[in-house]
Formats: structure tokens, C-alpha cells, sequence
DNA sequence: GTAACTGCAAAATATTTGCATCCTT
DNA sequence: AAGGATGCAAATATTTTGCAGTTAC
């Protein structure tokens, strides 16, 4: 597994560092989107703030990751998949925030249905964010 | 108009003041969603910042206006219509906005389609936030 | 060896809280 | 008059920048 992730940071052109690949061994671990504060939590503080916000932005910028909008003002990280690069990625991208346990995921096999914008609007990307129970609390509820 | 600001309030068993008053205006004129810079900026600074924040805060609450996700690290609020009370907005809200001119539109009378989500997940609330050029930017383009 | 990356310090920015004063009702 | 709202000061949190030292290649 570990190879893959130089893998990934060869491909962009990035040297392969410890920080990196903690980054995006967390993020494969947790299989969820990531707020700066839960990786700075995750790796008890081992890599410097600052290191953290510039792999998050050198990650975005190379497509390695993306960013999910949130209703509240935190900026949560995904990782991308193949379809994506160098910051393009694809239009139909479900994501999903569980109120109970605050988990987000992506759902990228859910298919965004077309939208139907009002004339003289040109839809370039969409982001949908559907919230409520995940299929683990779901589960813990019964 | 103002007097149906006066109304909005007294509705929300909220004072009617200057401040209120004028960030109501400004949503109204715009039309359009604001980040807190904007009415900072748009009110001239005659608004504390402090205030301007307890007033966003409040309005949400009450279900006055609603915040916007967004995928940078702003946070956007757009009013709500009548259908939203007390924090509860309605689920088929689009947002659209414009990588030209940075406008944030709701699009309230565009409806989103039912989203299939994998099983055992229950979808409570659907956030749509789609970009690319606005009826403006496009025809200017022209 | 060189370029890229990290960590520290500090600056810049954004947000929250407490409290005295003022304004709405 | 009383409670709520504002403005100021200051505390706290978040993000960015510069630079020297370190590491990957």
C-alpha cells in the first residue's frame, strides 16, 4: 500500500517526504473528508501547522485531494480520484456529512442527475452536499 | 420596502435598529449572497465588526438568512425565503456561482432532483452549490 | 550539490468574549 | 425603567509569509 502513495507523489512531481505520506496515509485510512485541525490531531502534532496547510494546498493545486464546501466555515480535503487533475475535477462528485457523527464522505459512485439552470447560465462545476444519517449511525440506531 | 424590514424583525421578536436595518437593505439590493467583508465594506465601516457578525449570527438563528457552503474558506449568507423559519430552510435550494465575477446567486425556483444515495443512508437536507459563468458575465461575452 | 521541503518566528487576518454605554420598547 | 443591542478593548483562533536549516534526489 505505503508504495502507492510514492506512487502518487512521484506522478506530481513532489518529493516523497514523511509529512506527505502520513497525509495521505490518513486519509486512505480514514476513507472521509479531513478538516486541517483532524490531521493535525491525527498526527498528535508531529508535523508543524504550517507544513500541514502548505501539503493541503500543494495537494488541492496538484489534484492529489479537493476541497468540500460546508455549511459552516470549515474547509474540509478528500482525496480525488483517478478522474482528477492538476485542480480539474469531475462534475458529478456526491458528497455527504452525517449529523450524528459528523463523517464525511464521498459518495462517488452516486450519479448527480442533470439541473436545469434558468437561460443564460452556464453550469461548469457542481458540488452537492447532502446531509442527515449515515449508514453507520443508521446501523447504531436500531 | 423598509417597512417590510420593520416587519421581518418585529416577526422574529427581534429590536428594530439602524444596523438591523441596514444589512437587511443591503441584502435586498443586491440581491445576491454576502460574505461578512462585503457588508463591512458596503456599509462603510459606520457598523462595528463585532456587531456586524452578532447580526449575521442572529438572522441565522431566527431563519432571516441562511449561510451558503462554498468551497473556499468563505462563508457566504444569502437571505431566506418564507418557506425557511428558525434555522429550518427547505431542502431544494440551488446556488450558483459565477467563476467571472464572484456573484452568488439562489436560485430559489430551480429544483433539484431526487438524489439516490447508496443504501442506508437517509439524505435530511441537500445542499446544490453549481459554478460557471452567470446570465451577466455570459452576456457581456457576447 | 542543488532544489525542494520543513519548522520556527512573527505578521496578518478572522472570530469570539466581556463589559460599559446607549437605544428600543 | 428594563432588556436588548451596540461599540470598544482585548482575548482567542486561523491563516499567511519570510527565512534559516534540513532533507530528498
Amino acid at each position: 500500500m505505503p508504495d502507492s502513495f510514492n506512487e502518487i507523489l512521484r506522478r506530481n512531481q513532489l518529493s516523497v517526504t514523511d509529512s506527505r505520506l502520513a497525509i495521505l496515509d490518513l486519509f486512505t485510512q480514514r476513507n472521509a473528508a479531513l478538516a486541517h485541525a483532524d490531521i493535525e490531531k491525527a498526527t498528535h502534532e508531529k508535523y508543524d501547522r504550517v507544513t500541514i496547510y502548505r501539503t493541503l494546498q500543494t495537494f488541492v493545486e496538484k489534484g492529489i485531494i479537493h476541497t468540500i464546501p460546508t455549511t459552516d466555515n470549515s474547509v474540509l480535503y478528500a482525496l480525488c480520484k483517478d478522474t482528477c487533475s492538476n485542480g480539474h475535477h469531475h462534475d458529478n462528485h456526491v458528497h455527504f456529512i452525517c449529523d450524528e457523527c459528523g463523517t464525511t464522505y464521498c459518495l462517488d459512485n452516486v450519479i448527480i442527475p442533470p439541473i436545469v439552470l434558468p437561460e443564460g447560465f452556464i453550469a461548469e462545476r457542481k458540488d452537492v452536499v447532502v446531509s442527515g444519517i449515515c449508514k453507520s449511525c443508521n446501523r447504531t440506531q436500531l
